[in-house]
DNA sequence: CCCGATCGATACCATCAGGGTATCGATACT
DNA sequence: AGTATCGATACCCTGATGGTATCGATCGGG
């Protein structure tokens, strides 16, 4: 199956319609039908069952959906890595959630700078999803908090865990504790959870503010707007005004660095070598 | 990059030679010079240095074949698994060496059957490296065994852990002791390790026997003629004739069962849920 | 050192695949 | 019943792909 092919594949699945699709992807409705019968015919396997006025996927391509978007996508990260490999000078992309703990970066960064053949490293923040760099070949490495972050598809090496805690307007009574229970915090009335932007940029829906990133997130819990949960290791981002209390029963957050599976960087093989090392 | 430049730019890094890669792909050398050309002058980025004479990798082609094999391989394997979907019953086609303990499989496979909607269970045995049917496609879901086989690119639950036994023959002197060590069983004179076949069907360099099969294995031991470091749970595959040792310092085996990470089925949900369960 | 063999690159040519427009039959809605 | 919309099919044109011919560069043997 070419790229072409996929690709046409793909935006028919998510459209569910032959005139949508081919309008997204830049070409007329009758050769991107054609493509796909042609398709369809060679694999021996119907992937949409039509009628002349509505589109669904079979069970064959419901699967090949999330195979054909891991595959271009693999493509496209491929692409962009090659090129970056062609700089000067070699540097490591590390991706990572803004507010990760300064701490472990800074351990994890020295180490790795004491490296006999260490490369510079390039962080790249993310407000939030710090795995897409990863997908989509922007990043090398990534550091990546579980369960809050998907590792699905990358090889992992655990580098801690720790619990979590409340971060609340210190007004707030429930800030005197010493510890909270997850049922207290999940849905304070006065403080509903703040939403950040999916993927495509539209927000889900929900009560609480639309954020773009954590300052703004801390902003808000001071003005006494919301309030989070988040990994102990985010005290240290704590300012005036905001107080952290240990939630007992929040599941504990693993840190994880995180990679491409077929990488043969050697650099990123010593990187990997000295966070587990940590 | 379409599918068919990627297809001829592996085969140029594997062959470094033109002309060898284009009997491979079938087709002249210079429409394959050119579309390599071509391909560069598009990302932008050198992927062979070449002389007239000689051709080697850059660092971008490096890193490019391996991603480039990798996805070659998921296109194959994604274009399998749309064939296998549209099958009238539903099957999940579960990957397992040989010799895989078949107290575990025997629970797995009942419990699952017990699942409301179980669907058939197919099993490919695999003399060795069973990630590879999971690799290519042919298999939607792996009984794998680390450190032996490579879970890259998978994602894994871990099932079970276990101690290494050395499986000798009877009259060996070492089949009497309680218990030994590594250093002790790896590189005994008169039973040297036997070697199996390689993906390309070659064997390494090595005095010990060539095998295709488990029962070859036994065989050979049982004759006195090699041995093995296998895990605790194949010791009910010994018979008469072979004893098992406890290895006291072998590197313990966790079983874990593995899937690709895209798939999307509910039944192979429901097989590692229940995996995980055991 | 020269010659021949081999290799990758370039030029040119023929064929056919891919994308266009036109139009069809089927379906859904008014 | 009529109209609008959708996906499929037919036909056509252009450019991409793969062919052969041939070039310059490089390596090895005499």
């Amino acid at each position: 199956m070419e790229t072409r092919e996929l690709r046409y594949f793909v935006a028919v699945a998510e459209e569910l319609h032959f005139g949508r699709a081919a309008e997204r992807l830049g070409i007329a409705q009758p050769p991107l039908s054609r493509t796909i019968s042609q398709l369809e015919q060679r694999l021996g396997v119907a992937l949409f069952n039509r009628t002349s006025r509505k589109v669904t996927l079979t069970a064959a391509g419901s699967g090949l959906l999330a195979e054909g978007r891991a595959i271009l996508g693999a493509l496209t990260a491929a692409e962009r890595r090659a090129r970056h490999a062609t700089m000067d000078q070699p540097t490591l992309v590390l991706s990572l959630k803004t507010g990760t703990s300064g701490e472990l970066l800074a351990k994890l960064l020295d180490a790795y700078a004491a490296e006999p053949d260490a490369v510079a490293i390039e962080l790249l923040f993310c407000e939030s999803q710090p795995d897409r760099p990863l997908h989509d070949g922007r990043a090398d490495v990534a550091l990546l908090h579980q369960p809050f972050d998907t590792t699905d598809g990358f090889d992992i090496e655990v580098l801690s865990t720790e619990g979590q805690i409340a971060i609340l307007p210190s007004s707030h009574p429930l800030a005197t504790r010493p510890h909270v229970l997850m049922a207290e915090v999940k849905s304070l009335p006065q403080l509903p959870p703040a939403r950040w932007p999916g993927p495509d940029g539209t927000y889900p829906e929900g009560p609480g503010a639309e954020i773009h990133n954590q300052m703004q997130l801390l902003q808000l819990i001071e003005l006494g707007r919301t309030s989070v949960v988040l990994p102990e290791s985010c005290r240290t981002n704590l300012r005036e005004g905001l107080t952290g209390v240990p939630v007992k029963d929040a599941p504990t957050v693993t840190t994880v660095i995180a990679w491409p599976p077929h990488s043969r960087s050697r650099a990123l093989a010593d990187l990997v070598r000295v966070a587990t090392r940590l």
